[in-house]
Formats: C-alpha cells, structure tokens, sequence
DNA sequence: TGCGATATATCGGTGAGCGGTATATAACGG
DNA sequence: CCGTTATATACCGCTCACCGATATATCGCA
C-alpha cells in the first residue's frame, strides 16, 4: 500500500464519508504533504471496493451532484491497523542509525 | 520508496558491504517480513546508484565470486532520514484512531 | 554427483499511482 | 451574462518499482 491510499483508509477510518470529501481530507492528515489527483482517487476506490477494504455506504444527490459514500469495512480496519503496525515497525528499525536530522524536510512539528 | 528498497538503504546505513549481504541484512532488519529477490535486489542497486543514494565503494574477488561493495552517500543518508520521518509522522497520523490490535500480525514484540 | 548457498545479471509481467482529460452543476465575481 | 473556481465522478494510458524466472559460476556438504 502506497501513501495515497493509506491516507485515504485513514480519511475513511474517520468516517464514512464521499469520495473528493475523503480525499481533501486525506490531504489534511498528511499536513498537505501528499496530493490525491482524480485518477489515483477513483482508481483507489475502485481497487478497495473489489478488495473488500471499503464499500459503497450509500448514495445521494445533492444540487444535482451525485455522491457516493463509503465507510471502512472490518476487514479494512484490520488491515489498516496491520499497516500502521508496519509502517512503526520500519521506522523503529531505524532507529539505532546515526541519521542526520531531516525532521524538517518531512514537515513534522 | 516501497519496503525492499528502504530495508536494503538501512543495511546499507549500518555498513558498506555487498548486494548480496545488504539483501540478507534488509530480510534480517525486518525480521524476515520482507525478502529480496534477485530482480529486486540488482535492479534496486542499479536504480540507486543512478539516483546517487548509493555509490559503488570498490569490488573484489573472493573465492572466484566477484563482490562489488556498495555504500551509502551522503545524499543518501539524508534521503534515508527523510524517509524514515515521512513513515514516522504516517504511522502517528493513524494514532488518533481506535484500530483494532494487529501488532501481532505484523510481527511486532 | 548433485543439491544448496553464495553472488551477480537480465528479461518480462504485474499492478499501483498518477497526469491528463471529460462531464456536470453551483456559486461567485466582473 | 459569462468566465472562473469548487465540487464530484469517471476513464485512459503511461511510468516505475517489484518480482518471478532464468542464466552463469563457484564452493561446501552429503
């Protein structure tokens, strides 16, 4: 799983919520750092409907624009929790390198 | 960067050594999560040196195996750095939520 | 003598991510 | 009244990392 897709679980992980809502969203939680285009968002969606990892919650029109919502399936939860286990057990392996200091260039706090 | 490749960079972090060893360091720094197969690992070298994260040190013939030894550049370390505190500030986005326990699955301690 | 480990190399397939483009509507500004 | 921006979904094709398969060569062990 890439960025994009993991920050959209993570939107998703939230709330259910539409499709452009979870990818604004997923653009927030990574503090602007990743963008999420039309072509990865749809195409992502798609791919974790047919994985099982989300699904369609429901449909609605507002003003005459169609929105499509989806909630985070319990096998997605899992399956996010597992990668976030993942991406901590990366980084902890790094942890007793000697690394010079690139806090800033990843936009942390 | 996916995961083969960030292992192969933290063996190579730790020491200059060959493909072949860094590619059994990364397994071991994964806890064996991960392997690198040949095609991983020689493409990856390849792609790296190109990219100047690593650089070839020097090569030798042991036992009539050639070896060419690879170490990390200085642009390197810092891209490592970088990546190491994208996955950090990746893993704390996800610490607000409430997942499911799954360390297990990831082979945590 | 034959298998597994060591060590490097190449080729081709797969699949995720992404840019570009298209469609449609509402709100806002000039 | 028209152009731009924001909202919202959809599709096509490209790139690139990863990976399996294959090839070559040597050494140690059974």
């Amino acid at each position: 799983m890439r960025e994009p897709t993991y920050f959209l679980l993570l939107a998703l992980a939230e709330e259910t919520q539409h499709g452009y809502a979870a990818a604004k969203r997923a653009e927030a939680l990574s503090d602007g750092r990743i963008r999420i285009t039309a072509g990865t968002l749809y195409g992502a969606l798609d791919r974790l409907v047919e994985a099982g990892t989300i699904a369609v919650d429901r449909e609605e029109t507002v003003k005459g624009r169609k929105r499509r919502y989806y909630r985070l399936t319990d096998d997605g939860r899992l399956e996010l929790a597992t990668e976030v286990a993942r991406l901590q057990a990366a980084a902890a392996a790094a942890s007793h390198l000697d690394l010079p200091a690139a806090a800033t260039e990843a936009g942390l706090a």
